[in-house]
Order: C-alpha cells, then structure tokens, then sequence
DNA sequence: AAACTTTGTTTGTAAATTAAACAAAGTTTG
DNA sequence: CAAACTTTGTTTAATTTACAAACAAAGTTT
C-alpha cells in the first residue's frame, strides 16, 4: 500500500532533523540529539539506526560519562558521496572534488584563454570527468555537480546573462545533466559565495549576511533569515548596478554612476592607466599596485584610498537596507585588504546608521577563493541529503 | 495524556491548510479543498466540521452541480472575532475595527497637535476603547491591537526609535497588552504598508514587492518570497538613507546625501520654500504646490518632475537589488501620482536593468491611505488563525 | 427509469510518535 | 565496596492521525 503521505512527510522531517543536528553538532549522542530536537528517545533511535544502514551516520567510541552510562558518540559519515564543483570565472575555470562534509579531497584550475561557449564547454567536461575519476569508491558516488557563474541565472539553472563571459541563453543545467545524468545545480557566482561563507566560513552559521564579490565587477549575495534570496526570476542582487553618483560614470548596463564603474577591480585598472601608474596591457596590474603602495608611492596608495571609499558607499547603502549581522568581501579585491579596509571602515563607520552598526562585522572571506566553489558544493549536498526519498 | 506533538502539529497544519484554502477561495466545497490540498476526502471533511464547530466556518446553501450531486458551499466567517488597528502618525491618529476579512466595519481619524508621548498615549488608549465598545457581539471579541509607527521597531515590539515624534525606547507593546489583555503587534509603518498591500491590494498575493512609503521621510517595507523581511534587529529597511549623491545634501542620520533629503514630502517642502513658491509656514503644502503645478506653474511643474527623477533614482536602487514584482508608491506624496509618476517612471524605465524590468509593475498604494492599518490588521488576524492551539 | 457522477460520511487499517518500562553501563555515597 | 542513583539507549503498548475504500446521498445523463 501506498504511504499516507502527511505521515511520511512528518518521518521525513524529522529524519532530516536528526541528521542536521548531528551534522551540526558532531559528535553528539543519541540523547542530546532527543533533548536537542525535542524528539522521543525512542524515535530518535530508531531514525539514526536507519541513517546508520544508510551509511550516513556512524557510531564512534564511547563519550565521557556525566554520570551515568557512557554514551555512544554519532559522527555525519562525508565519505558516503561526492560532489563535484565548479567556480567558472573570466580566464579560469576552478574545479574542486569534495566530500559531504564540504572538505575539498581533489582540486585543479584551468586557465582558460578563450572563453566562447563553444571553447569552455568541451575543458568543463573534461576536467568533471578527471576530478570524477579521481573520486573514491562510496555508497552513493557522484551525488551533484555545482556550477557557480558570474552570470544572471533563472531559476530553472539557465544562464541568461553572463556580460563578461559574453553568454547568453545558455542551457549550461540540462547539458550536464544529460552528459553525467546526476543532480547538476547552477548559480549566481555571488550567491554560490555568499552561501559558502555562510556554511563554511566561519564557527557558527550566519543568519543574515551580505557577501559582496568585488572582482572586475561587483556582485552581491544575500543571506537573509539564513536562505538566500534570490527574487522573483532568480537574478537579485545586481547591486553592482545601483546608481551611487546622480549623472556620474557611464556603465554598459545604460545607466549612470553605477557602483561598479567607481569600486570594482576593473575601476581601479582604469584610473591606474589614467593616471599613467601601469601600462594598458599589464598582466597582473592588481599585483603590480599593491607592491607600488608597498613602497609608500602615495599617489597608489590615495587611489586604493579612493576606491575603498567608494566600496564603502555601496557597502553602507546595503547595511542600511538590509541591516545585516556580517559584511563579508570576496572574490580578487579582497587582496587588496591592507589598502582597502582601512578607508572602507572609516567610511561604513561614519556613515551607516548607528544602529545597524551596533552588531555588524565587516570580514574578509574566510575562504578565500574557494567561497564560490564551497557554496556550490553546499547546495549540491543539502539538495542530497535533504531532498533524498528513503 | 498530552498531545503527541509531531501528530500535533500535522493537524493543526492541515486544519490551517483547510481553513485558508477556504479563506481564499471562498466559497467552496468540500471536495474541492480535498482536491486543492491534496488531503483525503474524509480528513477534510473532519476538520472542517471542527471549524465549524470554532465558528470560523460556515455553510452556506448548495452550489451548482456538475453532474452529480450538489456540493454544499463552505464561507470563512469573518464575523467571529474583530481586531483593532491603528497607523500612528506625525500629526494624526487613524483607528480602524475590522473584521477577520481585514473588512474595515468603522474608523475614526484623531488629527494630534502634540506628538509627546504622554500626550498621546491617553488619547490612543481613548480611541481603542470608543472602537471596542462598538464592535459587535462575536464569539472570540477583540482578537488583537495592532499599531503602526513611524519607528525603528525591535522584534519584541520596543519601539528603539521614531525620530518624527521624538520618542525612544518606548515598550508599547507591553503597555497596551497589560491594558487590553490581548496580544499587541507593533510594526514599522512601511512594512505594516507593505504587508496590507500584499494581502488586501489587488486579486492575487504578491510575492516579491518593494513598497515605498514616501511622506514627510522615507520608508520601505519589503516582501521576499510571500513574507516580510526585517533583518536581524527587525529595522532593516531604512532605505532612506540610502546614499544617492556622495557628498551631497546633509542628513539628521550623520550620512551625506540621502534619499530621503531628495526624494521625500520634507524635501519638496524645504526645496520649494527655498525657491520662494510657498510660505515657510504653509499649511497644506502639498495641496498647494499640486494647484499651483495644476495651473501651469512650470517651476512648480520642473520641481515635482525632479522630485520624481530623485524618487526614480531610489527605486531604481530597489528594483536593480531586489528584482521585485511589484514596486507600490504609498503615503502622503503618492497623492502627487500626475506630477510625479512620469519622470518616475522615465529614470526607471531608462536605468532599470533590463531584465528587471520584463514582469515589473509600478503601481500606486491600492488601499491608499489605509494601507498600514490595512496591514496592522493582517498582522493581527494572522496571528489570532494561525498559531490557535486548539 | 436505469446508469453514471459527484459529494460527503463512515469504518477499518497503516504509519509514526510517544510514554513508560526496562536493560545496560557508569558514578556517587554511606 | 555494595547499594543507590544517573544517564543512555531499546523495547513495547497506546494513541493519534491520515488514508483508502466502501457507502450513502443527491444530482445528471441516456
């Protein structure tokens, strides 16, 4: 006979319940998994003995006594599946092999010099089908793929846009798919980071955070009530694009005074060649102007000033919209830090209402550059572990 | 024995799902709320007759057949309890009774000459209790207060801060449960706005919108994925001071370049006395500049077009962070829509990115000027159907 | 008028949680 | 050091809830 559905919905939960909390809060005991969850003894038991049959949880040694009988440690077992994620940027492609608990096991960057669809697509399978082979025997093998893009993505995985990639209309989900017929999830390279961090980067999860990717342009994901939002189509959060200066800078977008044409990288390699402080075709020109404002050339150092400021300006408006608990800066900028943050701060701190401020912290991401690789990697296991029908 | 609180929970959900499933698409039988659900015939059939025993469900007369036997017609009985709401202004106070429709059944406006604290709660405390004495007999009777103000508003109801009446730390929440005994929502006033519009403006329920409420400052409600959002502290939303001209007109906030100094009533105040159109102390300022632009005063005409591109600007922000469905103009300035709402709609439709811009609609408040009453009343109604333990 | 349809109720069953008893393995205390 | 207490984890019986299926009621169609 069929399941009562409701019924299985509530067994569902609550298994996924118990997993969670024992992710979370490895090891941890069949008791404090009850007293934690509010679940039964009795039902708490007999969920994890499913989970251990499933290869999701083990039991480990005995714990400490608290004066009574010892309990049985849980441990999440990460080594039942793999995933295999992607950060596909402008001239690279990084691909990381990772296990569930998100650890990155194998990982390899492509520079790519070409960056046609037609040119990326055949390195991207190749590389999947490399890390693949590389993945250890487990359970469930290759349980998703993650691809994180510096595009505007719907919410059916398609890349509707990708300006600096020169795409457009790209059905980059159902491709792969069809190529390794396993789960394949695509996003916003911003709100693949801002996620990362939100798992990843840091001791306790972070309710509500802005994850600002400053690269050649700017992008922002929102943690909000810790999911991440991502609006009507699934293209929020263009925040690059907000209007900073009434009748400023022209930006490819048609308006003005964009954000971006004041604080991303590609504004700092603008002014830097206006004012004649690298050449137009500089290879690394970040590299090359931090080790000039390393040696005190001061007309660098006032253009990091300048557009740390800038970042600033944008950086306040969002705290003052969404007042969030974290500010964190990624993505190629954020090496930038030592000449960057100091006027960013000054900046946030004399201008973002005070009581936003009150419990705000501005970081740097915690994961470098693995931020959009390791969200990626997040939504390919949550949608795993969450979503399975067992 | 206490109730088993998983099974618990399913029920009440299912009985909630029952019971807005009726709410919404009222009238409707049995077997159609079956089919909508997904629930089994008997299991809805059991529950609605628990509701109408909580008459919070009628039945009405028979249906039209279609092709077998009559369907028996279920309403949502509205009249079983009443809430009242309040929206309390700069200058004024409007009281509302309404019905578990969010139906306004009567209202009273008390125009406020003081805005002190201990000026005003005696007349509020008055005007809920003359509203009270008339509502009718009901099974439930007041079901909740709900206010809206002008204010930074905690999660636990304190007000922190309302800078236009000058109060601070102000627990109204307790207060007035403490008087009334019965639950008490305070709220922002632009999200209250928000959440009036979402429910009661217009036929179907919005998912993603931005409202503006735009008076003498400027506020912004948001509605994220059906819900509202209010960030960690439960304040976000000051979008006012957002910066939209670095270095530009000072703010009370300590900021530079507001929105709120460019795009608010207060600024098309302060700039039309600057430019001589109107007296300083001018009653109906608003009124006089919109007859003054109706007899084709072109400066009077060229201040509302700017106030309206100052407006756009904002928005812009907005929609290009947001990518919302809706973006609804509300309070006091909305009243201005012919003056303003072309050049808003021009620097929108001009800066907007593009794919924002494909299922977008800018629209003035439906409810006008009852929207956060409106959404006070929700508020409350929602609170007294969904978390009945019962 | 007989056959079919749709609505709504009733009845027995299956699934899942819970409480409570119990077993196991420590710790504390007199 | 043994008895008493504690804590952990399992087992069992009871309870709750939803569901499927049968049934009753009230139409429509042929």
């Amino acid at each position: 006979m069929k399941r009562t559905w409701n019924q299985h919905v509530v067994k569902q939960e609550n298994k996924t319940l118990v997993l969670s909390t024992i992710i979370n809060q490895t090891p941890i005991s069949r008791a404090s998994v009850a007293q934690l969850t509010g679940l039964n003894k009795g039902t708490v038991s007999s969920l994890v003995s499913e989970l251990i049959n499933e290869e999701l949880v083990e039991e480990s040694g005995p714990g400490e006594s608290s004066g009574g009988r010892r309990p049985v440690m849980l441990l999440f077992n990460g080594k039942s599946g793999y995933s295999i994620s992607i950060d596909l940027g402008v001239g690279y492609i990084l691909g990381a092999l990772t296990d569930l608990n998100g650890d990155i096991l194998e990982q390899e960057t492509i520079q790519t010099h070409a960056n046609d669809f037609d040119t990326v697509y055949p390195t991207l399978i190749k590389l999947i089908e490399r890390l693949n082979n590389r993945s250890p025997k487990s359970r469930y093998g290759l349980i998703g793929i993650g691809v994180g893009v510096p595009a505007v993505v719907g919410h059916d995985g398609e890349i509707l846009l990708a300006p600096n990639l020169k795409w457009k209309k790209i059905q980059l989900k159902s491709k792969l798919e069809t190529e390794f017929s396993c789960p394949v999830f695509v996003e916003n390279e911003a709100n693949a980071g801002a996620y990362g961090e939100m798992r990843y980067g840091g001791k306790h999860v972070k309710r509500d955070m802005i994850y600002a990717s400053i690269g050649i342009g700017i992008g922002v994901g929102m943690i909000l009530d810790s999911q991440l939002y991502s609006g009507l189509n699934g293209f929020a959060g263009e925040v690059g694009h907000m209007t900073v200066e009434k009748d400023g800078r022209p930006c490819q977008c048609g308006n003005l005074g964009c954000w971006e044409r004041y604080a991303s990288l590609q504004a700092l390699i603008d002014e830097a060649i206006k004012r004649d402080m690298i050449a137009e075709n500089e290879e690394a020109p970040l590299k090359q102007l931090m080790s000039q404002a390393k040696e005190d050339n001061q007309s660098v150092i006032d253009l990091f000033e300048e557009i740390g400021t800038y970042i600033g300006i944008g950086l306040t408006n969002c705290i003052n919209i969404f007042n969030p608990e974290y500010v964190v800066i990624g993505n190629q900028l954020s090496e930038a830090e030592e000449m960057l943050y100091p006027s960013i701060l000054r900046y946030i701190k004399e201008h973002a209402i005070g009581f936003h401020q009150r419990d705000l912290s501005i970081e740097r991401a915690k994961l470098g550059s693995h931020s959009t690789v390791s969200g990626m990697a997040a939504f390919t296991i949550e949608a795993f572990l969450l979503n399975r029908e067992n």
